[in-house]
DNA sequence: CATAACATGTAAGCAGTTACATGATTCT
DNA sequence: AGAATCATGTAACTGCTTACATGTTATG
């Protein structure tokens, strides 16, 4: 129950229309929530009906045209109130980590078509970590270090830290399955 | 669209019961994908509906008796399919990255108790990492390294890793908001 | 013989994915 | 005028979560 949260942070940082929070959850929000604009703009109906969100006031609001929409008061709460709870980490469900698995007990064919797809899963982790730390070089140079901009930086050290992982292991784990 | 396929898995390491099952995924499975047995039984049922699998014959089977299901040729055809077709990693989505991104909106209220979370996780994480530690030493001793053994061996190593990706970012997480 | 633990299921609701629909604006 | 891009949506489906239902076996 998490995505009308990320919204409201989002609109929080920035009011915005649909396609613009589409973009920014590909982009910046994506390196610890991602969304499909399907999603969102199910919830922004969602959250205007809420009361929590408002369409800002537009000439022509048809169906084509862009709506940027603001966070109110009582979205603000809610998010609030989500923060302040708390809320147990939820056990891992990793695809990759379960299809090594199943290939020991699938065979040898399995384990080496395996093999190239941990190596088109290192070049895309690869690619991604060198993309957060050109947002992090570039968005948390010195003189960023206020209040808020001190927590962004953690949370894109979380998603820095957990590309870092995925090469790391990744590496290991071609090595050892090539020393077979 | 996996656990169909995490159940296959299992079952072909070792035939089970869907009550085994669930506790198996509450274990050692746990560590790469994880399920409820609300889940397990609807699924063992469609396995077993899509002759994948089967009931181990049995004297009685009524509700409330035990009914243990083997993997049949058609389920171990699947999932090697499913091993030898690439799939892409599933962006990330983490619920408490995103609760401390909203904290840097929310107010300083809400950071403070960021801080006692993320002490919270932190602990729960580390618990987690030494009971993977404790598998590690109990499972994979020496003389314990058949190539099947050595693929199992590295899932449990991501496992191991990802918690350490989390005991070391909560770390610097919480000395980085003490010092405010 | 009551209770706890074992064992298997059903039903409703919510969240996420995939495919499709439709209008407006800009570019060639 | 046609195509690409911008922009907002709908609908159907799949998978997961939460709450509840029900029978069996072992134990004190």
């Amino acid at each position: 129950m998490s995505l009308p949260h990320a919204i409201l942070t989002a609109l929080l940082e920035k009011p915005s229309s649909g396609l613009e929070l589409t973009r920014r959850f590909d982009r910046s929000i994506g390196y610890f929530w991602s969304a499909t604009h399907q999603q969102i703009y199910r919830e922004l109906g969602k959250l205007e009906e809420a009361g929590q969100i408002r369409a800002l006031p537009s000439p022509v609001p048809l169906r084509g045209q862009k709506k940027e929409y603001e966070v109110l008061p009582a979205g603000r709460d809610e998010l609030t109130g989500w923060v302040l709870r708390s809320e147990d980490p939820k056990p891992i469900r990793d695809a990759l980590l379960l299809r090594l698995r199943a290939a020991a007990v699938a065979g040898p064919r399995a384990v080496d078509a395996m093999e190239a797809e941990l190596a088109r899963h290192l070049a895309m982790h690869e690619a991604q970590l060198a993309e957060y730390l050109d947002m992090e070089r570039r968005q948390f140079g010195p003189g960023r270090d206020s209040e808020a901009d001190r927590l962004r930086h953690l949370v894109l050290r979380g998603g820095i830290e957990l590309e870092r992982f995925w090469t790391d292991w990744l590496t290991e784990a071609l090595a050892s399955l090539r020393t077979r």
